[in-house]
DNA sequence: GTCGAAAATGGTTTATAATGGTATATTATG
DNA sequence: CATAATATACCATTATAAACCATTTTCGAC
C-alpha cells in the first residue's frame, strides 16, 4: 500500500484549520505518530513532513555556526527554513492549524477549497487554482518529453 | 495463458466505480490478491497495475529526501507520481472506485462507457472516444515505421 | 491583578458521499 | 429457443467532511 500518494479536496474551517482524510492520517500515524513539520515551498505550497523526513531535508555539513559566521547566503538560507518550517501536532481528531503567515504563503484562506497532494514523502497543501496550474505545467512538460521521444523513433 | 489482454468495454457507475469481467478479476486476484495501483497517464488514460509492478517502475534513486529540499524540479516529479498515483483494492465483487480527480484526467465521466485495454502488466482504463483516437495514432506510427524500415533495407 | 474580548481548541451533529450488496436486464452460449 | 453468465441499475447502510457549538486559553485594557 503506497504512503502519501493521491489527492483529495477539503475546506479550510473558519479558524484555518484543515482536516485530513483518514488515508493521510493513518500515514502520518504511522510515519511518525502526528509529528510533522509544516514548511512553505518556494512553488506556493505549504508542505508537510514527518518530522524525521525533514531534519533528513536538513541534515546539515559540520560547523555550521562557522559558516553562519562567514556566509551570508548561508544565513539567508538558514533563515528561510527557519522561519518557514514549524513543529505541529496531528490532533486526535485529525486536524492541524496552518499558521496565519503560512496560509499568507499558500494563498489557502480561512474558509476556502485547498488540494492535498500526496508527495510520496509527505503531502502538500495547494490553494485550488495554483494548483491546476502546477497540473497544466506538468502535463505540458510530459506532453513535450512525448512528442520528443516519438519524434527521435522515427528520425532513426 | 495470456494474463492482462484484450479489450472490455463496460460502463462507470454513478458514482464512480467500475467492473472488471471475470478474466481481469482473476488476472489482478493471481498477481497481486486484488491490490492494485491506479496511475494517471500522460496520454491521458487511467492505468492499474499491480502493485509491485508500480514499484519496479518508480524504484528510487536514494537521499529522496535532501533532493527533495534542494531541487524544486524534483519536487515536481515527486509531486507528479504522488498525485497522480493511489492504492486501491479490489473488492469482493470485482470493483474499484476511481477517484474523482482521476476521472477528470481520463474523461472517464459518470454513467459513461470506457474501454478496458489490457496492457500485459497491467491494464489501462480509456475514454471511448480517446481510445479511438489512440488507435489512429497507433496505425499511423506503424506505416510510418514500416515504410522507414522498407527503405532503409532498400538502401543497404 | 482582574476583567473582558477575542482567538484557539476540542468535541458533536448533520448532511452528503462512498460503499457493499442485491435484483434485474442483457448478452452470450449450448 | 432455453439456460447460464455477466453487466448494470438500484437500494440500504456506513463512513466522512464540514458546519456548528462549547470550552479553554491568550492577550490587552483598565
Amino acid at each position: 500500500m503506497l504512503s502519501f500518494c493521491g489527492q483529495d479536496k477539503c475546506k479550510l474551517d473558519k479558524n484555518g484549520r484543515i482536516k485530513f482524510s483518514p488515508r493521510i492520517i493513518s500515514d502520518f500515524k504511522d510515519a511518525c505518530s502526528g509529528n510533522v513539520v509544516l514548511h512553505c515551498l518556494p512553488e506556493g505550497a505549504v508542505a508537510v513532513y514527518p518530522e524525521d523526513v525533514y531534519l533528513q531535508m536538513r541534515r546539515q555539513e559540520s560547523r555550521i555556526a562557522e559558516q553562519a559566521a562567514s556566509s551570508a547566503l548561508f544565513r539567508r538560507n538558514m533563515r528561510r527554513f527557519g522561519a518557514f518550517s514549524q513543529s505541529e501536532v496531528i490532533s486526535s481528531q485529525g486536524r492541524i492549524t496552518i499558521p496565519a503567515a503560512y496560509r499568507d504563503h499558500g494563498q489557502l484562506s480561512t474558509d476556502s477549497d485547498v488540494v492535498i497532494i500526496g508527495v510520496e514523502i509527505g503531502i502538500e497543501i495547494w490553494n485550488l487554482e495554483r494548483w491546476q496550474q502546477e497540473v497544466l505545467k506538468i502535463d505540458e512538460y510530459n506532453s513535450l518529453k512525448s512528442e520528443q521521444e516519438i519524434a527521435l523513433d522515427l528520425r532513426n
